[in-house]
DNA sequence: ACATTAAGTGATT
DNA sequence: AATCACTTAATGT
């Protein structure tokens, strides 16, 4: 485990901090699809994802979700942090998005190593801002019903994370992921289409120029 | 060949 | 932007 953690993370952290995470915490592969964090569920672990992404979303009692974000190597999840402060469960639903190596450490250590380690310190501190910049972002876009640059977010998003220019996803799929009807999202990327930006295919979407 | 599911379209609210 | 109603196209059995 140390060595897969020199190779992503030796660049964020000093040799102690690592040798330190690598004797607590617990190595873990995930496939793609599977639920890593449930809403209400209580945090235990914070994890560390070294390959892969995971989805970040919403969820109201209907079952109704909204993608909030999605995080991949280096990053870890915000939520994590806010629970462990405040003690409470979880807000969200994370689901892997590809297959996914994460190393899981226990939340007590989150806070001893706060003070303990600098670069953990910044890390932390790093994280919690990109992701609440990101968040912003998110209400921006949907408090100004703009859905088309949700659309593209999402597609750039998703690209992103896969390291691949065709998604594999349905019409229907995006809608739930952006609260939205199938409608809507075929009617927004035939116009994307058009464009020339992407090319459509049944089950899957290939970016051209975003 | 038939049933099922994904995607496209016009009209309406 | 959402919903309805309907069509067309792709896929599985």
């Amino acid at each position: 485990m140390l060595e897969q953690l020199t190779l992503h993370y030796n660049y964020l952290f000093e040799a102690d901090l690592l040798k330190e995470i690598s004797n607590v915490a617990h190595y873990k592969t995930i496939k793609e699809g599977e639920v890593v964090i449930d809403y209400g569920q209580s945090i235990l672990y914070m994890p560390l994802v070294l390959e892969g992404a995971i989805k970040i979303s919403r969820e109201d009692k209907k079952g109704d979700e909204l993608v909030l974000y999605f995080i991949e190597q280096g990053d870890t999840c915000a939520m994590t942090l806010s629970c462990c402060i405040g003690n409470s469960k979880s807000q969200i639903k994370a689901i892997t998005e590809t297959e996914t190596k994460l190393v899981l450490i226990p939340v007590n250590y989150m806070e001893l190593w706060l003070s303990k380690y600098k670069s953990w310190q910044r890390f932390i501190l790093q994280s919690y801002n990109e992701r609440m910049n990101e968040l912003l972002e998110a209400i921006d876009t949907i408090a100004f019903l703009k859905m088309d640059e949700r659309l593209n977010k999402y597609l750039k998003d998703k690209a992103m994370v896969n390291h691949n220019d065709v998604i594999f996803v349905t019409h229907k799929d995006i809608a739930q992921d952006l609260h939205t009807s199938r409608v809507v999202v075929s009617r927004l990327l035939k116009v994307l289409e058009i464009e020339g930006k992407i090319k459509l295919q049944r089950n899957q979407i290939q970016i051209l120029d975003l």
